[in-house]
Parts: structure tokens; sequence; C-alpha cells
DNA sequence: CTCTATGTGGACTATTATAGTCCACATTGA
DNA sequence: TCAATGTGGACTATAATAGTCCACATAGAG
């Protein structure tokens, strides 16, 4: 009797949006589509296709930091606690995953011990600040209104 | 008698370079700086800060993938098998990581299971295409330029 | 006032990615 | 033929991500 383990090689990915917090802005759309309204995490859970477990901590995290709003007890539930246009994807990303930087020598002159002779950081603070720069102008209101429109390209984000 | 743990608040960040990227392109520039010269792995290691045996493999990656050459045996090396210019940043990061997305639902329209009902990736999909479309506009002559110039900004990349 | 549906917080496990190491072997120039 | 080199595969260690579990706090309805 064999056991044959194939390795069958993937296409590899590096994926710069993680699960989390992808599932935090599909909780984020969920909310702004159903305002003035308290949502339960089971219901987003259910709607948007995340792990009812998972989705409670993100939750918790939105709500530290302040993106939304949360009742307690029976008929309790979470609300966008700001505007949708006052969220913008940046924040979002930052808050779930830690502050995006192309690699460490941009964290100050200490990230790294060859940062006296790094000549290559220039080049990576220009392409960080472009990148969130980007994000930063997407906001939850684009997104929405994405939704709302039926989701076809086109729409475009500013920038 | 009592353990205590602490745990330190730590100031997270996401780096969409990681640290074997950053040694590929160290070695890369290193092989830059010494043109014509067949240069050890033991000399970049040293050189750029980088474990050697780590450095090992990520030099046969670079050299799987075209970038540098190699020759076996006593007084062998590595040397560029591309010229500066013709070697960009996307895809050394690209060879080294993977192919860099915003996240799957780019991969495609099964690359996540909500593709269907999916509007976010209208978003996705043009911030990614700026984020390669920026890395890709940067060679490795660019960054040997800025090492060669010292490293002072405002030596500006394009785009 | 108590029951039940909710969110909260912390500890816990599982899986995957990253970083790094080790060693036998192939190659090649002196 | 020896010694310095790269190659390839297996291996370990650490960290990040993803996900789970449970005791507890809270608040509305009856």
């Amino acid at each position: 009797m064999w056991t044959i383990i194939v390795h069958i090689e993937d296409g590899v990915t590096m994926e710069i949006i993680r699960r989390k917090t992808e599932y935090g802005i599909r909780a984020l759309v969920h909310l702004a589509l159903h305002p003035g309204k308290e949502v339960t995490a089971a219901e987003i859970a259910e709607e948007q296709d995340v792990p009812l477990e998972y989705l409670q901590k993100i939750l918790q995290k939105l709500t530290r930091g302040g993106f939304v709003g949360a009742h307690r007890g029976a008929y309790g539930g979470f609300y966008l606690a700001k505007n949708p246009e006052e969220i913008n994807l940046l924040e979002v990303i930052e808050l779930m995953q830690g502050k995006l930087a192309m690699n460490k020598c941009f964290l100050g002159k200490d990230g790294c011990n060859r940062a006296p002779k790094c000549v290559l950081k220039y080049n990576w603070l220009q392409l960080e600040q472009r990148i969130s720069g980007f994000l930063s102008q997407i906001t939850l209101l684009d997104l929405v209104e994405q939704v709302r429109e039926g989701g076809l390209p086109g729409g475009g984000v500013k920038g």
C-alpha cells in the first residue's frame, strides 16, 4: 500500500488586500445599504458569505476603529457610525491589516539596519504614496454606488 | 514564582515587498554594479547583508527566471543575464512572490465564489493596474543610477 | 425581574506563508 | 584530482492569517 503525494504547481498570487479586510469591506457595504437599521452579525454573515465567528471579530475591530456602532442585547446590531463618503478604503485596510507599506525601509531611518546605505527607498516611498493616495480617494460611497448601479464597469473611480 | 507575559502592542505593518524580494533586488543591484564580472553568492551575501543559504535559493529563482546567469565550479559565480534597463521591478516582484493582485476577485470569474454578485472588483482592478503599471516602469537601471548618484532623493522615477 | 437575543473579549486551534538551514551532489578550472 | 563553486530537495522555525470556542455583559420584551 502506497501513499502518493502529488505536489501540484499552483499559480501563486500575493494579495495586498487580505480576506479579513475584504470581509470588513463587505460588512461596511452591507451596512451602508441598510441605513437607519441595526443589522445583526448573523445577518451580515449570511448575506455576505462570511463565517459568523470570524465576522464578529472583524466587526469588533471596525467598532473600535469608529467605523461602525454597536448595540448590544436582544434586537441589537450594528450600524454605520460615519457617512459612507467619510470612510475611505485606505483607513479600512490599515485598520484591518496594519499600515500599508512597500517594505520596512520606510518605517523610519532604523526600519532596516542598512538604512544609511540604502538608496532604493526613494523609489519605494514614491510608490507607497501613490498607492495610499489612490486608496484614500476611494470611499465607501463609491463602492455602494457601484453596488446600486448593478456593479457594471465604467462607473470609474476618480484619481 | 510567577511568569508574567506582557503583550506589547506593536506598530504592525503590512508589507507589499517581502524580504525575499528585497534580497533579490539587492542581489540584482549588486550584479549590475559589477558588470562583466562573475560574483559569488558568498560575496553578495556579505556585501548586501543577506543570509548566504537563503540568498542561494533566491539566486536560483532569479536564474530560473532568466534574470541572472550562473557559472558553476571553482571561480564560478553569477552575472546579469539581461541589461539593467531590461529588468523591471514588477517582473522581479512577481517572480519572487507570485502575481501581485489586490485580491482574489481578479483571478478570473471564479476567483471568488461571490463573483457573479461582486461589484467591488472594478475598483480593485483599476488600482491593480496602476500599481503594476508603476512598478513595471521602474527598471534595475533606475535603481542602480540612484545608487551611483549616492542615493539622494530627487532623482525621481517617471510615471 | 427574568429570559433570551444579541455584542464583547480573550484564549485557543489550524493552516499557510515566509524565512532560514542543511546536506548530498553536479560542475569546472587550476 | 582537488577545491571552490552552484543546484536541488528536504527540512525546521517563525509569523501571519484564518477561523473557532466559550464565558460574560447588556438590553429589550414579556
